[in-house]
DNA sequence: TATGAATGAGAATTCATTCAT
DNA sequence: AATGAATGAATTCTCATTCAT
């Protein structure tokens, strides 16, 4: 073809490596055939990165920043837990569609063992929501909000652990299916897995065990 | 005698697959590699499996099986939910180091996309669970344990889904690091992480919404 | 095939690995061929050496060993320098035939430049020559037998360039062509070689500059 | 104008492409970098040579030229053989640092095997030093400088050989630490080699066999 | 005319699978 | 029946060469 490699054919190399390590992960992804797919030499691909990993970095890290600057803006926002907490649920769904691959490529990072950089990219990433969920937490205790006999970072981890488990039920496969499995035909009713995660959050957040102790009964 | 020999060498086969899979994934780890660690020669590893792909089968299929009867065993009680919650959790606890192979394998799994098995696997797996959990909340409702707005389909679903990231936080190299970057050194009490998903889950059990909304405003 | 990589199979790849590297160079010579002329796969080679380079090394150490047993044999004597002389310069007439290609790998490793390992052979192998010419020439000094004005190392090494070059001319094309050049059809004929060679050497050692000087004219 | 700057950008071309073969010879060393390395575009290289083989000819080709223009400088004089012999060395000590990669590069051809243009290269190079130190020596035999028993083209290959080995001893990778295992320190010692090898050739050309065999009894 | 990005054939290396022993 | 050496297709990566700009 022997075109100048524009900056689009770049991004749609990117995009094709994406599509295919989403799919079969670092090792089972062919260089050669993600460039012929991309409509490039696999020379181009050599040219601007080094080798196989460094490429599969490239293609995790655009995904990473993606989903990094969608959660940025969906966290982004004054309102009081519940209201943001569903904010974030319906974010999930609406961008589960159009960002699957992304999450894919979240998900086979999450599931890799053994690498170094695993752990450098789970600081990283993580890092940015724990902040923003714990200190939101923290603010809602103290405006008297929510209850205040609660850790705010394991509360803060409870609750980002419920929405990974949701985007991850949206976009892949085997958690596609365990969601249905489930879930049944209501995995497919969008308002009332929001309502129904909402209650389930709300209370969680809420009621202090005191107050369950002395009303009690479970 | 011959066959004891057999069988426990195939046992070992099978383990030593596990751990090479686990780390390696399918494309990654190394069938050579995987029989000279096992001490038997690849022929017999071919004799009993068809290819590669056949035997990590095998190997997940074993995975999975230690853990469903593991599930099974804790699972199995009379007692009240929050009971039952809380062992399940220090069954997690527990098991997660004896058996933190086996959830690698699981996250595996989990984290395939565009393979044919990995639905009918979902499906075989998840399905005891969610019945288990599933009838449990709803006789809980009957029973007038919990509070009865809720979908005990859904809320089967986010129990669960707590679980499964707890289990992953504790074997998985990526969830371990993202669980230390929300909880700090609290991830490793366990008596903290016990208490307060307990907490999350026994108010998110146990509230109903009307009760929230009188009492409230969040 | 599959047939057991019998001891003189091995011995089969490394003596066509000599042949195709004395022809074409390390870079030059391809793996595959050598593998397929020498009527095994790439996968045995690589199973006996690490990879290309190891197995030039395998090349070249054999070469070297040969060389140097048969200069072993040769240098072993009690005779007289000029005796001796004699015997070694028809020893390289006699082996240049034989040991043709193991003497184009030496100079190959003698062109080499800019990388680490070849002056470590160059240590190897020159050190047993050096140390043997030396001394000789030495006790014949001692013995009165040449003149005593003379560097002992510095007349080793002439006498070695001599018959190095006379080596090479023998078996390395360009050499050859050289020699060809000089001695005209005159470098068919051994004896003739022998006679003007010694002649060369044996003045080169026996007289000292004051018979020179005084008899003088030049 | 334009025509002087691509002149010297064309030398500077074949300049940085000696030094690269130098080190790394044909097949080893790399078109694009050497090219950038002399700071113009592939496609100019392209222009002006065919292919790699006839680029890498093209800077043989200079290397030998050079060569060739420092040895007719040098040759050129009446004096007599020992006075000749003394400057050549002293040509061989002196060029040896300037032109050290030419001579690495005709060091490259000479150790080229099975290629048709070796014998070619041999033939001119050599035929210009073979003729005219043969013509000398004969013109010495003729003149009774030198004694009248010898072969002209013979001791002329020889004396050669020893100039030829001494280059390579200056300047090539593996000749310089042979060269270094034989002489030790006065490897360095200039005027010593100068001396020795002078004292080496000077008895060879000046005694005839009837003078050693009255004398002598080696 | 010069450039250097793009090409893609070719080379090194790996490893699932076979089968002679 | 078990072994594991041998196979060679497949994969990663390089670099001589081309040609649109």
């Amino acid at each position: 073809m022997l075109k100048k490699l524009t900056e689009e054919k770049l991004s749609e190399l990117l995009e094709t490596g994406i599509a295919e390590f989403a799919e079969k992960g670092l090792d089972g992804a062919n260089v050669n055939t993600i460039a012929k797919k991309a409509g490039i030499s696999v020379g181009v691909l050599y040219k601007y990165y080094e080798n196989k990993e460094e490429f599969f970095h490239a293609c995790l890290r655009k995904s990473l920043d993606i989903l990094k600057s969608v959660l940025n803006e969906v966290t982004q926002s004054n309102d009081k837990l519940l209201v943001r907490a569903e904010r974030m649920i319906r974010a999930v769904q609406d961008y589960s569609k159009e960002y699957g691959v992304y999450i894919k490529m979240y998900n086979r990072i999450a599931s890799e063992n053994g690498r170094k950089y695993v752990s450098m990219y789970a600081a990283e990433i993580e890092s940015m929501t724990a902040r923003v969920y714990t200190e939101f937490i923290e603010r809602a205790i103290k405006d008297g909000d929510i209850r205040n006999d609660i850790n705010p970072r394991l509360f803060a981890f409870f609750f980002d652990n419920l929405l990974t488990m949701l985007q991850f039920s949206y976009c892949c496969d085997y958690y596609t299916e365990r969601a249905r499995v489930y879930c049944k035909e209501d995995f497919d009713n969008d308002e009332m897995i929001v309502s129904e995660l909402l209650k389930f959050i709300e209370s969680a957040f809420t009621f202090s065990r005191s107050e369950i102790v002395h009303r009690d009964q479970m």
